[in-house]
DNA sequence: TAGTTGATCGTCT
DNA sequence: GACGATCAACTAA
């Protein structure tokens, strides 16, 4: 399937945050390929968006937010999780869309194991439905932290085409400032979307 | 099923 | 020194 463009990255946030539902993410972990369908994203709008780490400039943490679009900034929180965001619009804006949750399209074995070890694993839709869960899951930690999704390490592709009319907004989940913004989009109906 | 809490540590004040 | 863009286990009802 097609790698999306670095232009498809340099379009205002919440434009991207939306068109990224649908889309596959593709990771490569031991020499296993796991592609996760995007179903729900939170926007992050820097300067603008007290919620944001980029909101009071730039630090060692967030250097990666202030790349050029299409760069992968995962940040470690809670002493034990990551999460991974995708960098949007041109260099030294700041602003990131968070990745909460995907369906699992390929590689679901490697996916259970990566997230059952060391801990559990019942339902299925728990491996993938949670912003530190999906980077457990694929792969993802601090050495990912500032990959080029032009690459061939991690790289997005056409996934399959959301309905405008199935793609639902609501205010962010977690944070504790900028609460009023309807920031998050996810698949209506989709099983796994967080909660 | 809703609400609470422990785990665990890097980052910024 | 306080606090997270979280998760899962636990408790109460």
């Amino acid at each position: 399937m097609k790698k999306l463009p670095r232009s498809f990255y340099l379009r205002p946030t919440l434009t991207v945050a939306k068109e990224l539902l649908g889309k596959h993410i593709v990771t490569k972990a031991s020499g296993h390929s796991m592609i996760g369908r995007i179903v729900e994203v939170e926007a992050y709008l820097g300067g603008k968006d007290p919620a944001s780490h980029a909101y009071r400039g730039k630090t060692r943490r967030n250097e990666v937010m202030f790349l050029e679009g299409g760069h992968l900034y995962v940040y470690f929180t809670y002493g034990m999780h990551y999460c991974a965001n995708v960098v949007t619009e041109e260099e030294g804006i700041g602003h990131a869309v968070l990745l909460r949750a995907v369906e699992p399209v390929e590689g679901v074995e490697a996916m259970t194991r990566n997230r059952n070890a060391g801990n559990r694993g019942k339902n299925p839709v728990g491996i993938t439905n949670g912003p530190a869960k999906l980077c457990q899951a694929m792969g993802i930690g601090r050495s990912e932290n500032g990959t080029d999704l032009a690459g061939d390490k991690i790289f997005i592709t056409e996934g399959i085409d959301i309905p405008r009319s199935l793609i639902r907004s609501s205010p962010r989940i977690g944070v504790s400032k900028g609460v009023r913004h309807p920031w998050r989009f996810y698949i209506n109906n989709n099983a796994w979307v967080s909660r």
